[in-house]
DNA sequence: CCAGTTATACAACAAAAGGGGGATTGACTG
DNA sequence: CAGTCAATCCCCCTTTTGTTGTATAACTGG
């Protein structure tokens, strides 16, 4: 039996769950709140297996009380629910602590799947939410890291470490003076020079 | 009609997902290819829609693979296919541009509908791997983040862009001193002892 | 109103980093 | 074999950064 709490303001989508879940062997819909602040309260005592949560609530956000909910109840599995896959909010979502991320577009059938799918240890996505997350990693490396050889490379990721020349050059057992030469060179070839414009380039400018 | 291509180095898979791919209406199987040297020159004459690629493959492995068929066959989609979900090597592929990533493990039905899925915009993963991505987007803050006035983390992230000091002082209005100041509580605070430190803190230290 | 905090600033110093020049060695290459 | 390149080291010098002491004005909570 998989205890799931719904965090949702739209009382037609809501009750709609209800009846499902509660419909549906395996299922229990355990509690229903129309807003972020009731949940706050409750779910810390509920501890449910799978909370369903609305990102876009009234007030305090369905985002604010995932990260609340990942503190507050840490057995508690979140699965984002929302109309449209906004792309930031996706991202600030899944930051939260989220483990899962589906639109309201999916089918009751596929609707249950996934909440059996987050209890068995996946992270089910729709399509879109999916490819999206997928491509972040899909950094394109500066063409300027390949001009570097292997130790300067070597070097580089020390220097990124934060590490002082100093230790740099006991770490790779030569002189400093030939850790400053390695740098002097690094940074021509990123056409950078300092240190945090390396590290910068390094990490391919944009985080995440 | 989705077009395949499979490079596998173990026979008796790579035969098997021939046969399943060309018995299944919708699937053409345009081509196998033992291993990715091979696949390296036929590929970007071929253009398939869909590459499976094995990643432990003899000679050059099927990271490199994607990696180039990227490059060379951008319409291609690249669905890796191994048998263990090695961490790194998970993370290392979608780097590298895989769309998708699935377990040897995984049923012939649920193939044939990954497959689809990815053609479609979507990034088929497996149970585990989907929510091994996922938790490397939960990066908890650091709490020492939490401690910096307003006016300091203003100035953390011009630190962490890499602006000199003068730079940050014209920026921020400011004398030079003062933000040499700054910069010495946010160290204390965030308790590192130069700049490159403070980056990695703020970037909550391990990249991805 | 007092104590604490924040933002500001100056001075002086120490440490680290950056930017050249020049030189040697070993390995690889046409 | 001559030439190139990567890696190493040394010297000198400048700029930047990090540390510390001190001080003032503004605001804030008890």
């Amino acid at each position: 039996m998989i205890r799931v709490a719904v965090i949702e303001d739209l009382s037609s989508y809501r009750s709609a769950l209800q009846v499902l879940l509660n419909g549906t062997a395996g299922f229990e819909c355990m509690a229903v709140f129309e807003n972020a602040e009731i949940a706050y309260n409750e779910l810390p005592v509920l501890q449910p297996d799978i909370a369903l949560v609305d990102i876009n609530l009234p007030g305090m956000n369905g985002i604010e009380l995932v990260r609340f909910i990942r503190t507050a109840s840490p057995t508690t599995l979140c699965m984002m629910c929302t109309a449209y896959d906004e792309d930031e909010k996706v991202f600030k979502a899944l930051e939260a602590g989220a483990h899962g991320y589906i639109l309201k577009s999916t089918s009751p059938a596929k609707l249950l799947e996934a909440i059996v799918d987050l209890k068995n240890g996946g992270s089910p996505m729709s399509h879109e939410i999916a490819r999206k997350v997928v491509m972040t990693f899909n950094k394109k490396p500066n063409p300027d890291l390949a001009q570097l050889t292997s130790r300067e490379t070597e070097l580089l990721k020390l220097l990124v470490e934060g590490l002082l020349y100093k230790e740099i050059a006991v770490r790779l057992g030569i002189s400093i003076e030939t850790v400053k030469r390695h740098c002097f060179n690094i940074y021509q070839k990123l056409h950078v020079s300092n240190r945090s414009e390396a590290i910068n380039k390094y990490h391919g400018n944009h985080h995440h």
